[in-house]
RNA sequence: GCCGGAGUAGCUCAGUGGUAGAGCAGCGGUUUUGUAAGCCGCGUGUCGCGGGUUCGACUCCCGCCUCCGGCUCCA
């Protein structure tokens, strides 16, 4: 047989020549430092038989920063890790032990609960194991032999595993433990120079509540100690952009014991989260849309024809009152803007119609779930609700799309773009969701839009095109949605009269782009670090007379400014000049002017955010700040 | 909600059974400042909340609340 290496020579081998047979034929020292063969995107283990004819790449211990290189060292630390624990904790059960993003984990089921003092020993024993060696051998058996051997072994998740295993069963073993798992796999643990546990969670087996609840061990590993140290000061550096530690530094926002999960806006932070609500007008205004208002809170007949009091009540913040009614805050506005569409007979020349409302919501989030500002209970969504015919949909969700990359490419997000499909609790029949599902589908395609699909996570009453970014922690939040909805209409009975004198069924797009302001704020501020662009900025300028003489010509200055529309603040207190600069620095502040005897409106002393000095007259500043905000198309 | 960790001054944190501490911030004074921290002085506190053990609890025990890292759930 043959194989085509990165040279494009060929490589004769004999018949079902493994990966390794193919790096000795190279030479030793390759032989020795492989650790994966890569051949059409595709990594496999080096100790399985190559495929005839295609392209191989070996990935080395000197391929350091590789993923795949990263991954493959990272999984066979999993196995160590559980090699340890078995060692240290004798009873415990095995799950599973994947790599993911930055490291590992593997979850196990202890007898007796695990602290976090433990990882200490369970790091120490791994350190021993690394001491000793390990190298990892290869079998495949079949299923019912491997079922019989975790049987003996005591294992039942692993006994579970086999039985929902596809393909042949391999079994990896270093150290007297025995795994099942797919690979690939390290040959020898040698490479393997630094691993950390991280933390310990509770985790769910198969990722379902009504599970058992596993110990989860996290950890990660690298080829050098140094890369290690530099992965943990990226972690210490992510944390200096974190919006919960900015918002507090910034001054823009702060949350409180007694409303959990509800932030206190500050002035400077309302300045951001108001820029933001200007910017959603206009826009809306543009784009023909109409601001309503609706009530916060109703009845639960209400929430019954909608379906929220079946599929959503949970989250939603209950009112008793004493004459036996119930009542509920509202966790969305669809439900009233049904309502507001239906106080009417509506014609098909009233349509599309578009409300818009950016009213506050709540919902009653698990209290492990909040989240700083990308996971709260009070919720302002930039909500909008599309009324439209069928005939309307494809147009209507053109304008959602366009509008879409507006907004995003305002702010220089890139967000993905999620699919989401028919859950398992929704409303109608499969016909309307194959109708629903196929408009957003065509939608994404016209926009040359890549999306992946997430399937079943869909709302109860309609498919989504959900935009996600993530955080400095790398965690993935859902921005922005389009969500295309024949059942809400149709349970509260809304018809439009069309030009042939029959009622017909209405169509609804729910659709937000922020999705709401606090997460979106949030992000926000990860993105840019703080240093927002100036037309957000909430102070935009700051004057800073350098003496007590200069004070009265400061604040002229900033009437002047503020005149034009701009956000000045003055720093007139009794500190050194270096000392205010430093603050208005730390503060991130996009300009600072500095006045003293040498200065007038001729010539303005201009510091940027960054340090970048230079003499510009007053009429020259204000072009410029003119200049940036007309970036956003005022 | 579940697993693990934490809660001490406005912020960041030290303090492990015997009279609550540091830096920054703040306040008072001094300096009148030229582009990232001038100098001197002052501790500002129900040690998250409630109960218990103890001669004595920030410290030990129990319950609750909140936050942090995960899981589950979601904009």
């Amino acid at each position: 047989m043959k194989v085509i290496l990165p040279d494009s020579t060929e490589l004769e081998l004999p018949d079902g020549a493994t990966g390794l047979e193919a790096a000795r034929a190279i030479g030793p020292k390759l032989a020795e430092q492989a650790v994966l063969v890569r051949s059409n995107g595709r990594v496999q283990d080096v100790r399985l038989p190559l495929a005839e004819g295609q392209p191989i790449q070996f990935l080395t211990t000197r391929d350091t920063s590789d993923p795949d290189a990263l991954s493959v060292l990272r999984h066979s630390a999993a196995h160590l890790l559980a090699e340890a624990v078995r060692r240290l904790y004798p009873g415990v059960k095995v799950a599973i032990g994947p790599p993911i993003e930055n490291g590992f984990y593997y979850d196990f089921q202890f007898p007796e609960p695990i602290r976090e003092d433990d990882l200490e020993r369970i790091e120490a024993e791994i350190d021993r194991e690394l001491e000793e060696g390990r190298s990892w051998e290869r079998e495949e058996i079949s299923a019912a032999a491997a079922k019989q051997r975790f049987l003996e072994e005591n294992e039942p998740y692993k006994v579970e595993l086999v039985a929902t295993a596809e393909g042949p069963i391999s079994l990896y073993t270093q150290g007297g433990f025995t795994d099942l798992c797919r690979g690939p796999h390290l040959q020898d643990s040698a490479p393997i120079k630094a691993v950390k546990l991280t933390s310990l969670a509770g985790a769910y087996w198969r990722g379902d509540e009504r599970n058992t609840q596993l110990t989860r061990i996290y950890g990660t590993a690298f080829y050098s100690q140094a890369d290690l140290d530099a992965h943990l000061e990226r972690l210490e550096q992510a944390k200096t952009r974190d919006h919960r530690r900015l918002g507090l530094q910034l001054d823009l926002f702060h949350f409180d014991e007694h409303s959990p999960g509800s932030p206190f806006w500050h002035p400077k932070g309302m300045t951001i989260f108001n820029t933001l609500e200007e910017l959603r007008r206009r826009e809306n205004r543009r784009r023909g849309y109409h601001e309503v208002k609706t009530p916060l809170i109703y009845e639960k007949a209400l929430w019954v024809t909608s379906g929220h009091w079946d599929k959503f009540r949970e989250n939603m913040f209950l009112i008793p009152l004493d004459d036996g009614h119930e009542y509920a805050i509202k966790p969305m506005n669809c439900p009233g803007h049904m309502l507001l569409f239906g106080s009417a007979l509506r014609s098909y020349r009233d349509l599309p119609l578009r409300y818009a409302e950016a009213a506050p919501l709540h919902r009653d989030e698990l209290a492990g779930a909040l989240h700083g500002l990308t996971r709260v209970r009070h919720v302002t969504q930039d909500d909008a609700h599309i009324f439209c015919t069928r005939e309307q949909i494809d147009s209507e969700l053109d304008g959602t799309l366009v509008y879409l990359r507006y907004v995003y490419g305002l702010f220089g997000l890139e967000p993905r773009a999620e699919l989401s499909t028919r859950p398992d609790n929704k409303l109608g029949t499969d016909e309307e969701w194959d109708f629903t599902e196929g408009a957003l589908i065509q939608a994404l395609d016209r926009h040359e839009i890549d999306y992946f699909v997430g399937e079943g996570e869909g709302s109860f009453y309609g498919p989504k095109i959900d935009l996600h970014m993530t955080d400095v922690l790398d965690r993935s939040w859902q921005l922005g949605t389009i969500q295309l909805d024949a059942q809400m209409p149709a349970r509260f009975g809304l018809t439009y009269m069309g030009a042939d004198n029959h009622e017909h069924p209405v169509f609804v797009i729910h659709r937000a782009y922020f999705g709401s302001f606090e997460r979106f704020i949030g992000i926000l501020v990860e993105h840019y670090a703080g240093a927002f662009p100036f037309w957000l900025a909430p102070v935009q300028l700051r004057l800073i007379p350098v003496a007590e003489n200069h004070r009265e010509a400061v604040h002229a200055l900033r009437t002047r400014v503020e005149a034009d529309g701009f956000r000045v603040d003055v720093d007139e207190r009794e500190e050194t000049l270096g000392k205010r600069v430093r603050e208005a620095e730390v503060e991130k502040i996009p300009f600072t002017v500095v006045y003293g005897d040498k200065e007038s409106d001729e010539a303005l002393a201009v510091r940027e955010r960054g340090g970048e000095q230079s003499t510009r007259s007053l009429e020259a500043l204000l072009v410029d700040f003119r200049a940036e905000v007309a970036t956003i198309g005022t």
